[in-house]
DNA sequence: ACCGATATGAAAATATCTTCCACCCGTGAG
DNA sequence: CTCACGGGTGGAAGATATTTTCATATCGGT
């Protein structure tokens, strides 16, 4: 089943009207204007050209129709929202008017003089994106607050993405696919991410826990033995309440993974793989936690579904047994789908 | 200009004014059927935030809405050029179809959604940006999962900045800024976000719970009143264990908050504010906690924000003090910088 | 299997766009 | 100076497109 999104996909690709006689609605290609040859003006400009357009056209042009151009050409944005009827009382014209004008700019008539001006607006919109990337301050509203941390977040991302080993990580999926089971350390912070992926390796149908409690974390890591695994999640690297436990993994003989934003840091000397997260700037508004979890949390989802690969057999299975045993915990009402 | 729109919105259900009703609030918002204003939807999606639109809000449409969505979000320029009756043919559905399914979408009706549409398809062309959004399939290596994960990811980030209601998160930020106290319910992956959150505001001094035992979690929400804050956490919207705390909760009169996939699921029912997160595919690899998790965490980092912004004056001292609290638990290695 | 509610498409009702046509205005010849 | 002519212009009929209504098909729960 997965998803039924496949069934979209509606090819024919451009389905211009083209031709002249391609078009399934009406056969207005008769010229008005009892000239001779109309001579299908151009092709219809695109929104860029639209201006241009305007100005070579004006000289040529009744002055009612400049109006009706000269507002289309200041203000597309504008006039995109506009119906004939209303372009033409804004220009004191009438909308015999706009549609001639449109015509004259080679467009088959107002309705698609209006696309064409919403997507130059769109344009002229997007070239004037700002892109945040300020600090967030004291008194950012909140729509901008909004903006910033996607923005930030989506940096973060990328820079983690671009600056893990892969090879660390092929290594760590490996150990862990075939662990017997696997402990994970974290506190604060970086308990979250910790507890994150004890669950979804559960989920899979793997042997995990999280350990936030430091005490109870040793006792567990002194369990482990070659064959096992155990992972600490820390950002700065040097968090004694992770690193302990790591370290008593480590003596036991357990393959040991590190997360964490210091490679260089003293968890990085009990750790037989380092997975490196990335260390955004931060300021007093943003925490070093925020970034570096988003980064941790990307790390882990690239072990869980490393190992969810390297396990399919079982691991399947598993997910959706798990969903149907939390069905129930759902209400029943939600419409389709 | 003069955003014309029928941008009323006023719901502000008067909640219980004289503590009669102990029953199931009448759902707010329930305006819909019938004649009036569609009203519905805030914020029109300029064409940028479209495509992000269609992917949340796809989720909570029909299967016919669907195609229809499915069909605009795919090729936004083709469908630029098709009339309603086009539109309706290409899907295999009806003109009114395609008109409610645009009103879902924010626009007054189809006409707005195909400007949109235009406007969307302009600035892709100028734009061309690539997409490598394919899904991740089991003998995926190592590296294309990581680069996958972390587009996808940046992906949901994106659409959840852009379908984020930020009126509905500036109320939220502002009954959370003056709350006596906070509770946040979350169960599974949800939870660890609500632990998230908890953590945070109690990192500035707030007085902030998260809770994941579903009893424990109504036992709390009995104590809430006016002048409270609940707030839950569930990507389905009907997660009986989250949605129950926050009724009680709403019954006692506290200000309730729902942060869901699914604005149009239960637990909107019993939240004065809804944020909503974006839905981002899924597939058999990429359980839709994956993207839920990363959607739900921005707006929790939203919230955060906003909140330390207007506590500014006691939320600086507190998180310092925190930071400052558990400086002895790192080992003092680190080097430099 | 029944019942109630929701989703859907066909067609009616509007709104919008296009075409047609008469009027107006400026121009140049008589 | 007047008149005839021709294109420019707007008003309104005609043609499409969009929105609303409503009966029916379908779905999901009891």
């Amino acid at each position: 089943m997965s998803s039924d999104l496949k069934e979209n996909f509606a090819f024919r690709p451009g389905r211009r009207p083209a031709g002249p006689g391609t078009q399934p609605p009406a056969p207005r290609a008769a010229a008005e204007a009892g000239a001779g040859a109309p001579a299908r003006n151009t092709n219809r400009p695109g929104p860029t050209a639209l201006a241009a357009k305007v100005r070579t056209m004006a000289p040529s042009m009744t002055r009612s129709m400049q109006r009706v151009a000269e507002a289309v050409a200041s203000d597309p944005a504008g006039c995109a929202q506009l119906t004939v009827t209303g372009l033409a009382e804004r220009t004191g014209t009438s909308e015999a008017t706009v549609v001639r004008t449109s015509r004259l700019l080679g467009y088959p008539g107002y309705r698609d003089l209006r696309l064409a001006l919403a997507g130059l607006a769109a344009q002229q919109e997007s070239g004037a994106a700002p892109a945040v990337t300020a600090d967030i301050v004291v008194d950012d509203p909140i729509a901008d607050v909004v903006a910033k941390l996607a923005l930030d977040e989506q940096q973060t991302l990328a820079d983690t993405a671009a600056g893990l080993d892969v090879a660390q990580v092929e290594a760590a999926v490996a150990a862990m696919a075939t662990a017997r089971r696997i402990d994970v350390y974290g506190v604060g912070a970086s308990g979250l991410v910790s507890q994150d992926l004890a669950q979804k390796l559960l989920r899979i149908g793997m042997v995990a826990h999280s350990h936030a409690d430091p005490h109870l974390a040793v006792t567990n890591a002194v369990q482990l033995r070659a064959g096992d695994v155990a992972v600490a999640i820390t950002h700065s690297g040097r968090t004694v309440d992770v690193i302990e436990p790591l370290r008593v993994a480590f003596d036991q003989g357990a393959t040991t993974i590190a997360i964490t934003g210091r490679p260089d840091g003293e968890v990085a000397q009990y750790a037989d793989h380092v997975l490196t997260t990335s260390t955004a700037r931060e300021s007093e508004l943003r925490p070093a936690a925020m970034s570096s979890r988003t980064s941790q949390l990307l790390v882990v989802d690239c072990l869980f579904i490393g190992v969810a690969q390297r396990t399919y057999e079982t691991a399947a299975p598993a997910l959706s047994a798990s969903y149907e045993a939390l069905a129930h915990r759902h209400s029943p009402r939600p419409r389709t789908r």
